[in-house]
DNA sequence: AAACCGGCCATTTTT
DNA sequence: TGGCCGGTTT
């Protein structure tokens, strides 16, 4: 090895400097929240660089694409221009099928299918095999085939180890559904691990190309692997056996979606050389914080004990904030957060709430809303959820793949061709009959008797369409779309109605052109095939904006591998933290990965953490008495337990007061959440967050921004109005005060 | 074929 | 509470 340059080590300490020089051989961290693994694992890639590693030969593994963009940008900032592998297990899977395609016998062009795709051609695949007279839910089922991939059943294997019925009858819908995904050129998530794993374990001489080919493996969150990537891990690193893992047991939450945590408590007797390098001084939190989360997650019997240390000053007590309701609990977790700004004490963006389930982000919107709070909610798709983004990315993934199903039918009579229900069965039922893609039968639709009439010009009009626009796609990704848009109709369907919601949708679509032309002009390499893979791939993290001046709203789970100064966890309380699914199943195992998860909540925070809860919740329109969370009774003495309820009792005559208190209040009900926007710096002068003025319906705070030109849309929402669309061009708004 | 309505249902976390 | 499905009407 090369005389490494100095500044790669001159911050580390003598732990994190060997993992960052340990040369060949398998290498196992065991790094503790906070100890800057991620820097580890950035410098070690570094490292290896300038120790004339060739940069073709890493391959490094992150858990989401924003802490891979992060870590390429860190590599290349310390080894520039490099050619360094950094992805996600998916990004990878995908990547690897589309290049070995021919090989792995497969269709490169392929489509990823999400979630509800899944369900979809699950709940189709349950319709044609006639089980409906089972009380079986396509998306339990699809569970069940997600865990079989994961565990790399194939149908075969799954059938035969099938016994109750159950099993037995996802044995019948995996092998349907399989058949299904692949004539209609589909990979769902799980096939991206699943199929690269399956070629690496049967396919000897794949698997010792690429071994050869990645020298080096560096993985990311180790403790959250499956069994799929897990194998892959391993059958990358038999040969060239210099894998590096980075994990904690302790922040293990994906156990539901089949994460083993025995991948990383097992390495060293799968790599018996290995050398196993622990991180346990912290640089992020205060001791306060680290005590309290240290005491908590000590209650886990099933735990190699772990002992967590810093440097850092004691810092504020941990802190519990007990509320009367959940209303009041968002209002003043609010209001707490814009004191400590107007006090100078943290920015906005200092801050972040944690929640454990996403139903909870309600009742926060309007407090922020109320109180002219900039936020942000972090998750990730809720745009590209929208129905009209959805109908144009149907258009658009059937032009790459004619062989998708779902999208086919998605995008068929939308906008309307006079193609109904029956007709489309007619033509499924034929295509099935004659082995072909829907796409092939729509060209053939002539020659279908049961179709006529409207439904055939229809039909014959959209194979028309399609066909004039897949010789289009090879323009620009933000092109292709405007071409869908405009050749369609479906800019014609919304631009025609003059209803304000349709002229909404329009603009939405414009502004995912401008995603896709960001997405081109920042690599014009990049086409539009790439885009609806980023688009499906993107995590809700991967939605995170740490520069806009914004409180962030997130997910437990989404929260892993951030850090805020001041945190605030809600609605610790029994039945939600831990989760009612994890206290029915009666496991300790279940009720242990809810205070992992809870340990990863805390030890989010730097200097500030407050932990809430709420001593009666709305839930489905039903209000119920919330008994405060477990884990806040095993935090230590030492943390500053407040009851803030006011005065307020829990006696029985309290709920109806404070019902119809709430009920009164609720004059808000009924307006659709908020869509967290990033604040555009688009030179409207709007932006998100803002507090204006407007002549007739007073002060309301701007919730949306969209559309350009002419067609730019500011939202904004009146306490008294309720919600209000504007023209921003036309409209009279004051700014009071900007985001 | 498409819009409309009413009852039913489920309720975690996500690449 | 609200989202979805299935039935009914236009």
């Amino acid at each position: 090895m090369f005389t490494p340059a100095r500044d790669l080590f001159a911050d580390l300490t003598p732990d994190q400097r060997a993992a960052v020089e340990h040369g060949e051989g398998p290498l196992l961290i065991l790094a503790g929240a906070g100890s800057g693994k991620t820097r580890v694992i950035t410098r070690r890639v570094a490292h290896l660089l300038q120790c004339g590693v060739k940069p073709w030969s890493i391959l490094a593994i992150t858990f989401t694409n924003k802490a891979a963009g992060e870590m390429k940008h860190r590599v290349d900032a310390l080894a520039p221009g490099n050619k360094v592998w950094i992805s996600t297990f998916h990004s990878l899977g995908a990547r690897l099928l589309r290049q070995y395609a021919d090989r792995l016998n497969i269709d490169r062009n392929f489509t990823i299918y999400d979630v509800d795709d899944r369900n979809k051609l699950v709940k189709d695949a349950l319709d044609r095999a006639g089980i409906d007279n089972v009380k079986f839910t396509p998306e339990r089922l699809a569970g069940a085939i997600s865990k079989a991939k994961n565990a790399l059943q194939r149908p075969k294997e799954y059938e035969q180890q099938a016994r109750d019925f159950f099993t037995q009858t996802v044995a019948r819908v995996y092998t349907l559904y399989e058949k299904a995904l692949r004539q209609a050129n589909g990979m769902d998530f799980d096939d991206l691990l699943y199929l690269p794993a399956l070629a690496l374990k049967l396919n000897e001489e794949f698997r010792a190309e690429l071994d050869a080919r990645f020298k080096y493996v560096l993985i990311d969150e180790y403790q959250d692997t499956n069994q799929a990537q897990y194998e892959i891990a391993r059958r990358l690193s038999l040969h060239h056996p210099n894998l590096c893992v980075v994990g904690d047991p302790d922040q293990s939450i994906y156990k539901w979606r089949g994460s083993d945590i025995r991948n990383i408590l097992d390495f060293e007797r799968d790599f018996p050389a290995a050398r196993v390098i622990t991180l346990e001084q912290n640089y992020r939190s205060t001791k306060a914080i680290l005590h309290a989360a240290s005491v908590l997650i000590d209650h886990n019997k099933q735990r190699k004990k772990k002992t967590l240390v810093t440097g850092n000053p004691q810092g504020d007590p941990v802190r519990t904030l007990t509320f009367d309701n959940g209303l009041d609990e968002a209002e003043g977790v609010v209001l707490r957060i814009k004191q400590a700004v107007e006090a100078g004490r943290f920015r906005y963006r200092d801050h972040a709430i944690f929640l454990r389930i996403n139903a909870l982000t309600r009742s926060l919107e309007s407090a922020f809303v109320k109180h002219g709070v900039p936020f942000q909610i972090v998750k990730g798709l809720a745009f590209f959820d929208r129905k009209e983004n959805k109908d144009i990315l149907a258009y658009l993934r059937l032009l790459i793949n004619p062989a998708d199903t779902v999208c086919f039918l998605r995008a068929v009579n939308e906008p309307a061709r006079g193609i109904g229900k029956v007709s489309l069965e007619r033509l499924v039922n034929w295509a099935n009959e004659h082995e072909m893609t829907l796409t092939a039968a729509c060209g053939n639709a002539a020659r279908i008797p049961e179709i006529k009439g409207k439904a055939a010009a229809g039909l014959r009009e959209f194979y028309r369409l399609m066909t004039e626009l897949r010789a289009k796609i090879d323009l620009p990704p933000h092109e292709v779309i405007r071409e869908v848009l405009d050749q369609s109709g479906y800019r014609k369907m919304l631009a025609e109605t003059g209803d304000e919601d349709d002229a909404d949708r329009l603009a939405n679509i414009e502004e995912m052109i401008t995603a896709a032309k960001q997405f081109h002009d920042e690599d014009a390499t990049r086409t539009l095939a790439d885009f609806l893979e980023q688009i499906t791939l993107a995590s809700d993290v991967d939605s995170h904006d740490e520069k806009a001046d914004s409180v962030s709203v997130m997910t437990l789970h989404a929260a892993k591998g951030l850090e805020f100064p001041a945190v605030y966890m809600l609605a610790c309380e029994q039945g939600i933290l831990p989760h009612n699914r994890s206290i029915e199943s009666g496991k300790d195992e279940e009720l242990e990965e809810e205070r992992r998860l809870c340990f990863v909540g805390m030890t989010r925070a730097m200097r500030e953490l407050h932990l809430c809860h709420a001593r009666m919740r709305e839930f489905r329109g039903q209000i119920t008495y919330q008994v405060p969370s477990m884990f806040l009774d095993e935090l230590p003495a030492d943390v500053d337990r407040q009851d803030v309820a006011g005065g307020k009792n829990t006696a029985r005559a309290a709920i109806d007061e404070w019902r119809s208190g709430y009920r009164s209040a609720g004059g808000r009900a009924g307006l659709p959440p908020v869509k967290p926007t990033i604040p555009a710096g688009d030179g409207s002068g709007y932006a998100v967050g803002q507090v204006v003025q407007h002549d007739e319906y007073g002060i309301g705070q701007v919730t949306d921004v969209s559309g350009f030109g002419a067609l730019r849309r500011v939202k904004v929402r009146f306490p008294a109005a309720g919600e209000k669309t504007f023209v921003a061009d036309k409209v009279k708004l004051r700014v009071v005060k900007r985001g």
